[in-house]
DNA sequence: CCAGTTTTGGAATAACCGTTCCACAAACAT
DNA sequence: ATGTTTGTGGAACGGTTATTCCAAAACTGG
C-alpha cells in the first residue's frame, strides 16, 4: 500500500456537486472546486482523473443521493405517493432557501448546456428522463387504478413533463414552476 | 457624421445568435463570434459595447424573428391555429436538421445556465414564458371555447409546459420532446 | 526500520478568456 | 479640399482556464 487518503471521497463529491449544481458543468471552475472540496488540484486530478471525471461522480451522486431517494417511494404501490411526491417537490421549489429552488435539477440544466454536446452526458439525461417517467408512472397507477392504459400513458407523460418544465423554470419563475406542479396535481387528483 | 458601418447590424445579430443558440452564453467565445459574424474584436465592441450587449441584441432578434412569428397566429381567434403550431413545433423538433431540434430554445437553455444568474435575463425569460402562456390560452380558447375558465387555464398551464418540457429536452431526447407535443395535442383535441 | 507505494502541496505550464487601445481608413459637413 | 467624426484592423492586455509535473510526506508490508 502507500499513503492513505485524507480526505472523506463521498464528501469531495458532494461538495463538488453542490457546485456543478449551481453553475453548471463550464462555469464550475477548478479553483472554485478546490474551495468546496477542499482539496489542492493535485488531489482532485489524482482521484477523479480531470474536472469531467469528478462532474460524473457528482452526477452519480446526484442520481444516488437526491434523485432516487425521491422517487424510491413511488416504486411501491402505494396510492397517496404520487400526490406525496409531487407536495413534496411543490414544497422544495418553493422554500426560498432551498437547494432546488436556487438551482433547479443538476441534469436538466445539463440539458440545455454545452456538456449536453457529449454523448455520454445525454444518454445519463435520457437514462434520468425515462427513470422519472416511470417511477411517476407507478405513481399513477397506484393512485388511480381506474384508469385504461392509454389513459394512464397520457397522464403519465402529461404529469413528467409537467415535472420537467418545473425544474427547467425553477432558477429563473419560481411562480411557473410550482404553478406547473399544481397543475400536475390537479390532474392527477382529478375524478 | 463619419466613416459608415461596412456590415449589416441585423444581420451580423442572426449570425451571433446562432452561435449563442447553439452553444449558450458562456460557452460562446469571443472568437467565435468574429468567426460567425466577420466582423473583428473591435467592431463587435465598437458596435455593441461588450459580449454580453451582443448578447442583449441576440436575445431580442430571437424573440423578433423567431419567436413572435411562430406565436403570431395564436393571437387571432382561430381554432386551428394552437394545433398548427403544436403540429409545427413538433415537425421542427422531428426534422433531424432543423436548428431548433439541435440546439431546442435560447431562452430557455440560459433558464439553466450561469447567465441566469443575471436579473436582466431572468426577466427576460420570465416575460418570455408568460408571452408564451398567453399565447397558448388564446388559441386553446378558440378551439375549445366549450371549457370553462376554470378548465381552459388548466389546459393551457398544461400545454404551455409541455411546450417548455419539449424545447428543454430537445437536443439531449428527441422521442421525449416530440412525446411531450403529442401529448399536448392529444390533450387538446380531447373531446 | 527500511523499501515500496500512494497521496499531497505547490509551482509551472500553455492556451484561452473578454476587453482595451491606438493608428489608420473612410465617410460627411463645411 | 479640409477638418471632423466614426468605423475598422490588429496588436496587446491582465486575468483565468484546465492540466501536468515533481518533490516531499505519509502510510504499509516485509
Amino acid at each position: 500500500m502507500g499513503r492513505t487518503q485524507t480526505f472523506d471521497t463521498a464528501e469531495a463529491v458532494r461538495s463538488a456537486r453542490a457546485v456543478f449544481w449551481k453553475h453548471g458543468y463550464e462555469a464550475a471552475s477548478v479553483p472554485a472546486l478546490e474551495a468546496a472540496t477542499g482539496l489542492r488540484r493535485s488531489s482532485i486530478y489524482h482521484a477523479f482523473g480531470s474536472k469531467r471525471g469528478l462532474f460524473d461522480a457528482a452526477v452519480d451522486s446526484y442520481l444516488d443521493e437526491i434523485v432516487r431517494p425521491r422517487l424510491a417511494p413511488l416504486a411501491e404501490p402505494a396510492p397517496g405517493a404520487i400526490l406525496d411526491y409531487l407536495r413534496g417537490l411543490r414544497e422544495a421549489l418553493e422554500r426560498a432557501g432551498s437547494f432546488i429552488a436556487a438551482n433547479g435539477c443538476l441534469l436538466i440544466n445539463a440539458a440545455g448546456a454545452a456538456i449536453a454536446d457529449d454523448e455520454a452526458v445525454r444518454e445519463t439525461i435520457t437514462a434520468y428522463r425515462a427513470e422519472l417517467g416511470r417511477a411517476i408512472g407507478n405513481g399513477i397507477r397506484a393512485h388511480r387504478p381506474d384508469l385504461d392504459d392509454a389513459e394512464t400513458d397520457r397522464l403519465t407523460a402529461t404529469c413528467t413533463a409537467l415535472v420537467v418544465a418545473a425544474y427547467a423554470l425553477a432558477r429563473v419563475d419560481t411562480v411557473s414552476a410550482v404553478h406547473s406542479l399544481d397543475t400536475a396535481l390537479d390532474l392527477v387528483r382529478r375524478p
